[in-house]
DNA sequence: AACTCCCGCCACGCA
DNA sequence: TGCGTGGCGGGAGTT
């Protein structure tokens, strides 16, 4: 945050304009108030519990100590003791991996992970003291407003999906089943889904069917939202906001207002020599639409939406809320984050650019990253009404979905060598009993599987459930190290349909020259489940070791800071969403018969610029 | 009081 | 008709 708060300054240094900008003020005292929040939030569920709802397993306090000094395996101590048989397993190595990154990228990470920017402000040590307190056990108290806010909904909906995803294996969406793992209604979801799809990082593919295709064409549409800014003379009107609108703007259906405007909001900041937009001037520019007439009503309305859309964007970390200070006092106003200049190199080679950059991050790694497959789904509690967690196809979806036991088998490899095998499976608390036969029977059937190995390379574990814990044990001394991940919580819809899904390191902080590394505040950049990063193997166990050893890195030291930054990242966020996850799931169950994808017409899903299409 | 913006009614349009 | 969408604005929570 520090940093984007010096960016925000920095950049406006140079802007002749009358206004200055000053970030929201949360100066740096707000790290330690949001420690307190985040212990609390983390131990509130977001939604009050459903009686309806399976038992979930709290969340894991994995990071409990995280304050603490580093890697001490005494420290382990698994919040799911419960289905521990091995005393020095799972929890062992999980420690470790974390206790690799710094502290401090834990701690931001988590920060990160649950607030925005703009959320804390003034803070009252007292009253978070005791709202901390309460959190405790009686659960559901009041959400809270700021709770249940989009920005926040937001962010839990883009954990669910890898920020860069297989570029050719499309991430299918179905909004009932996030609306009901987030446990909110639709309607919601439509908000978020909107805007998310004016900047393409999702698409629609009929009714309820959404393509997910996170960041990677962002800046291809970015690009493209910038020269119809331009040529729609945005720049211009920008900051005297008040002039009609160029005409332009083929106002056709009203409906879409929300992408459109939502297009129109990120086209100001893309054109403005500030990159801030007041959300005044926002609100007029916005208003111009097809013909103003009630404006002053309008505006109000406005307004409302562009909060919305803010906040979408802040989730992003595509802008942040600043305030511009004029004549008259201080308007709120929005500040783009987000990348600007697309000069560089031809069309689309932002993309590669940027892919580029992220790479580098990972320069350090001289080995080729190993891959993991999900080879198949193993099993499924006995109490499980279902579990889908194929090999691949789409399975069912629908009311019946929920968080199931299941389990899976993985494969980790490097090129073409396996290294070893993963048993990762997800256990409710209440069904903790049953982990252990699931794993058995899954470490049966691991053999046979090994010649189905994809190339793909990560597994993508969305862990919008609120991943309890992850534990990997590798016995130590055993090659083709069998690793076991119980109590990892799997969204059944999202496995279901994605397997093999690929997740990408982390990308962090401000070190990023193209602007395009979003870093973060509210990144929620998801639940990357990397399994070893280059420099992990399976295999690194020291042979004679006695210690569950997992994913050491063997070559380079410092590796393993990055990766476990990028795994607690990814699981120990949201965690306020199991809550109604399981339960929520009858609610919206009408009308199953017709939510079978028709994902035939529509075929005008343009990917990047569909939304906007026609000038 | 001014900001924010959640909530959900209800219109719209397609199947 | 039913249902997925999503415009819209009342009014409540925050600052």
């Amino acid at each position: 945050q520090m940093e984007v708060e010096c960016l925000a300054l920095k950049d406006l240094t140079s802007p002749r304009k009358s206004f200055s900008v000053e970030p929201e003020e949360d100066g740096g005292q707000s790290d330690q108030k949001e420690n307190v929040c985040v212990e609390r939030k983390r131990s509130t569920p977001l939604k009050p519990a459903d009686s309806t709802v399976p038992a979930v397993p709290a969340v894991p306090v994995l990071l409990a100590n995280r304050k603490g000094p580093a890697p001490d395996l005494t420290h382990v101590t698994p919040i799911k003791q419960a289905a521990l048989a091995e005393p020095w397993t799972p929890t062992a190595n999980l420690k470790m991996l974390i206790s690799a990154a710094s502290l401090d990228i834990r701690d931001r990470e988590m920060k990160k992970v649950l607030f925005r920017p703009m959320e804390n402000d003034k803070d009252k040590p007292a009253e978070d003291k005791e709202a901390d307190d309460s959190s405790q056990e009686d659960g559901e108290k009041k959400p809270s407003r700021k709770q249940k806010s989009l920005g926040l909904l937001c962010q839990k909906f883009l954990a669910l999906y890898p920020d860069y995803p297989p570029p050719h294996s499309p991430i299918w969406i179905s909004l009932d089943e996030v609306a009901t793992s987030l446990g909110v209604e639709r309607r919601r979801i439509y908000d978020i889904v909107n805007v998310l799809e004016s900047l393409s990082i999702v698409g629609r593919i009929a009714k309820n069917s959404y393509t997910w295709y996170g960041r990677q064409p962002l800046a291809a549409t970015l690009e493209e939202l910038q020269r119809r800014g331009r040529e729609q003379g945005y720049h211009l009107q920008m900051e005297l906001s008040s002039d009609g609108d160029a005409g332009n703007a083929g106002s056709n259906r009203k409906d879409k207002s929300l992408r459109i405007m939502s297009q129109k909001f990120v086209m100001l900041f893309l054109v403005s020599k500030t990159q801030t937009v007041t959300l005044d001037a926002a609100a007029k520019v916005l208003i111009e639409e097809s013909q103003d007439s009630s404006s002053h009503s309008k505006y109000k309305t406005k307004v409302r939406r562009l909060y919305d859309i803010a906040n979408v964007l802040t989730s992003l970390s595509l802008i942040k809320k600043v305030h511009v200070r004029e004549e008259k006092g201080r308007k709120p106003a929005f500040k783009w984050l987000g990348p600007v200049d697309f000069s560089s190199s031809g069309k689309n080679s932002n993309n590669q650019d940027f892919r580029k950059t992220k790479m580098a991050r990972h320069a350090s790694f001289n080995v080729a990253p190993p891959s993991v497959t999900v080879l198949r789904q193993v099993n499924s509690a006995p109490s499980s009404p279902r579990c889908h967690l194929t090999g691949g196809k789409h399975s069912p979806i629908g009311p019946t979905s929920s968080y199931l036991t299941q389990s899976l088998c993985i494969s980790v490899q490097m090129g073409a060598e396996p290294l070893g095998q993963v048993r990762c499976s997800q256990v409710s608390s209440a069904e903790t009993s049953s982990g252990l036969p699931v794993q058995q029977r899954a470490a049966e059937s691991q053999s046979s599987s090994k010649e189905h190995a994809q190339p793909s390379h990560y597994l993508y574990v969305p862990n919008s459930a609120g991943l309890n814990s992850l534990n990997f044990l590798i016995p130590a001394g055993q090659p083709p190290a069998s690793v076991a991940l119980p109590y990892v919580l799997l969204p059944s819809a999202a496995i279901s349909q994605y397997p093999l899904l690929a997740g990408s390191v982390q990308q962090q902080s401000s070190d990023n020259p193209s602007g395009l590394g979003f870093s973060l505040p509210a990144v929620v950049s998801p639940a990357h489940f990397m399994l070893g990063a280059a420099p992990y193997s399976v295999t690194a166990a020291p042979e004679d070791s006695n210690l569950p050893c997992l994913l050491s890195s063997s070559q380079t030291p410092h590796t393993p800071k990055e990766t476990a930054a990028a795994f607690s990242k990814a699981f120990f966020q949201t965690p306020g969403t199991l809550g109604g996850v399981v339960a929520a799931t009858a609610a919206r169950r009408r009308g199953s018969a017709q939510r079978r994808l028709d994902v035939e017409r529509e075929g005008n899903l343009s990917r990047a610029g569909s939304p906007s299409a026609q000038v």
